[in-house]
DNA sequence: CTGAAAGCGCTTACAG
DNA sequence: CTGAAAGCGCTTACAG
C-alpha cells in the first residue's frame, strides 16, 4: 500500500522511526526505556513498532555490545542418554538468561571438537560448555580460547578449569547406606567396565562406606564386565554359587541390574524378600519395567547441567569459579529394595 | 610488547589491516580471495591474519549480507527418544554445510514455543525446523513468519507446509511382509496407545498387507494398550489362550515386543521356532538385550533429520518443496525372526 | 593493484 | 525532550 511495504526483510529502526515520524535514536530510546523522552513520543513510537512487529536485531546489538548473548554447547555424543539430560538442564538454565544455545556433535572426534570451537568464536558465543560422553576426565582445551569455558559431565584434566560433575564416589556411598538401611550386610557388587570411571568411583564409594561400618564387600572385590543386561544375568548366577550367603547386590548400572534381576527370578530368588537389588542411573524405562521396578540412583544430570550454565555465566560476568563442582546423587527408591516389616 | 596488544578482543580486519599495513579493504580481499590483488600483498596478509589468529566476525559478516547462516531447531521433547536423532540427523546435513544451529526446547508448551520462535526470528536465523514429540500432525506456526520451516517427524496439519515423517504405514507393511517371508500366516498385533497416529498407522499398514495376500489379523483387530513391556507381557497371554494356533507376533514398539518375548519364554514357547516376534522401533538397547535379540522396524529418523534439513537449505534457497515427505523405514533383522532350515 | 567511502542495524555520548 | 554523528566489524562498488 505506502511505500513502507517496499522495504525488504523484517522492519528496521529506521522503518518504525518513520512511520513515528521521529529520528532512530528516539526509536532507540523508547523502546529500549531509557529517559528522556516523552511519554506521548513513547507511546507512539511503541504503536509504530508493533504494526510493524518491529524485533530488534540482534546480529547489530551484539556487534556493538561486544557480546551475543549466545553460547556454544559442545558435546562430544548427542546419542548419548548421559549427555542429553545435561543438555537439558543448561539449555534451560540458559533460556531463562535468554541466551540462545548453539549446538555441536564432536562424535568424538578431535578434529572436529576443534571446527565446531572454530565456528562458535567466529559466532562471538559468550563462553562454551563443553559436554562429556563418559564421566572420565578429558583434555583441557587449553586457556588461549578468549572465552570461559566450562566441562561437564566429564571433568577437565586440568583444575584450573571449570568442571561440573556428579559426585559417582559419593554415588557408591548412596547406595550402601541404602541396602544397610535396607537391613542388608552381605553385598556383593556387580559392576561395568572397569575402564570407566564411573564404574571405579562407584565402587570406590561404595567400598569406603562398607569399611566405614566394619564391612566388606561380598567376595572382597567387586566383579567388572560389560554395561549390559547379559553380564548381569551372568555374573550374578556365578556369585550366587559361590556366595549363596549374599543378601544384597550392588549393581554398575540399571542395565546390568536388570540383568541380575531377571537371572534372580528365575533362580527362584525373592526380590526384595531374599536379596535386595540396586541400579545406578535412573533411567526410567529400565527400572520402571524391570521385574520388580529397581532402586537405583540418579546423577541428576539436569542439575549438572544448570550448575554449568551458571558457572558459565557467571564465569562470563567475570566471576570464574575454578575446580570440579560435584553434585550430590539421589537414592530413587522402588521394589527391589522394598522393606516388608 | 608492541601496541597491537593493547587492543581488546578477537582480532578485527583493523587490525591485521595495520600488522600488514594495507587497508582493510585489501585485507577483507585478500583473505577472500576477491581478484585484483597482488600474490605478494595476499600472502603478507595471510601471514598477519594467522599471527593474530584473525577470524572474521560473523555478526558483522551476517549483518551486511542478510543471512547469517544460522538456523533454529525448536524441539518439543529434548528428553524424547526419537526427536535425538532427528536432532543428530539434522546437526549433521548442517555441519556440512557450516551452518550453525540454534537449540531451544519448548517443552511441548505452545507459550513456550512462540517465546523461542521470536528469540531465534531476533537472532535472524535463516530458517527454522519444528521437531515433534509424536508422530501426530501438529498445528501449523502459519504462513506469516519470515524464514522458512520446515516440520520433522510429527508433520503440520497444513499440506502447503514443509513436513517430513517417517512412513509409518509402509512400516506395518514392512513389518507383514517380513513375517510372511519367515514363512509365518497367523499374524496377530500387539500395539499401544490408540491415540498416536505411530501405532494406527502401523496397524493400518499390516493390515492392509495382509489383506493383499488374503490374510487378515488373528482376532481380527489389533490389541492396544500402552506402551509398556508390561501390557505385552499380558496381551501375549491373552492371545495364546484365545488363539493358541499363532505363530507371529507384531508389536507396536520394541518395549511393547520385549514384554511379548519375557511372557513367550515364560510360557515356554520357542522364539523364532514356535512364534516369530518383530517390534518397531529399534531401540538398539532394547532390541539387543531381548531374549532372544529383537528383529524390529528402524524408522532412520537420522535421514529424517537430514532430509528436514536438505529441504529447509533448499528452501532458503528459494526452492521450498511443501507437502509431507516420506522417509522409508527400514527391517532390522536379529533372532526373534531368525529362520533356522 | 590499492584504498577511501558508504552502509548493514543498532546504541550511545553529545549538541541543540 | 530530540536528533545528527560516530562507531561496532565487515564487504562492496567506486575512484585512483
Amino acid at each position: 500500500m505506502d511505500d513502507l511495504s517496499a522495504s525488504r526483510g523484517p522492519a528496521t529502526l529506521k522503518d518504525v522511526a518513520k512511520l513515528a515520524g521521529v529520528s532512530i535514536a528516539t526509536v532507540s530510546k523508547a523502546l529500549n526505556g531509557r529517559e528522556h523522552v516523552r511519554a506521548e513520543t513513547r507511546d507512539r513510537v511503541r504503536r509504530a513498532a508493533e504494526e510493524l512487529r518491529f524485533s530488534p536485531n540482534q546480529l547489530a546489538q551484539g556487534l556493538l555490545a561486544g557480546r551475543t548473548g549466545t553460547v556454544g554447547l559442545l558435546t562430544s555424543d548427542l546419542e548419548g542418554r548421559f549427555s542429553i539430560p545435561v543438555m537439558m538442564g543448561a539449555e534451560d538454565a540458559f533460556g531463562a538468561d535468554s541466551t540462545s544455545v548453539f549446538l555441536c556433535d564432536a562424535r568424538g572426534d578431535a578434529i572436529r571438537e576443534q571446527h565446531h570451537l572454530r565456528a562458535l568464536l567466529s559466532r562471538r558465543v559468550d563462553g562454551v560448555i563443553i559436554l562429556g560422553d563418559t564421566t572420565n576426565p578429558r583434555n583441557s582445551l587449553g586457556h588461549d580460547i578468549p572465552v570461559p569455558v566450562v566441562y561437564a559431565y566429564a571433568p577437565s584434566n586440568d583444575d584450573s578449569d571449570i568442571s561440573v560433575i556428579s559426585d559417582n564416589v559419593d554415588a557408591g556411598r548412596l547406595a550402601v547406606e541404602h541396602l544397610l538401611d535396607c537391613g542388608r550386610s552381605r553385598i556383593a557388587y556387580i559392576s561395568g567396565d572397569a575402564t570407566y570411571a564411573a564404574a571405579t568411583d562407584r565402587v570406590a564409594g561404595a567400598k569406603a562406606a562398607l569399611q566405614k561400618h566394619g564391612l566388606e564387600l561380598v567376595g572382597g572385590e567387586a566383579l567388572y564386565g560389560a554395561w549390559t543386561e547379559g553380564w548381569g544375568r551372568a555374573a550374578v548366577r556365578t556369585l550366587l554359587t559361590r556366595f549363596p550367603e549374599i543378601d544384597g547386590v550392588l549393581c554398575g548400572s540399571d542395565q546390568i541390574a536388570r540383568g541380575v534381576l531377571d537371572s534372580l527370578r528365575e533362580v527362584g530368588k525373592d526380590v526384595p524378600r531374599d536379596i535386595s537389588v540396586m541400579g545406578h542411573d535412573n533411567w526410567e524405562q529400565i527400572a520402571s519395567q524391570s521385574r520388580p521396578a529397581l532402586s537405583t540412583i540418579d546423577m541428576r544430570l539436569q542439575e549438572v547441567g544448570r550448575v554449568a550454565a551458571r558457572l558459565l555465566f557467571a564465569a562470563i560476568g567475570g566471576d570464574a569459579q575454578p575446580g570440579v563442582h560435584k553434585i550430590t546423587c539421589r537414592v530413587v527408591t522402588r521394589d527391589s529394595t522394598a522393606v516388608s516389616d
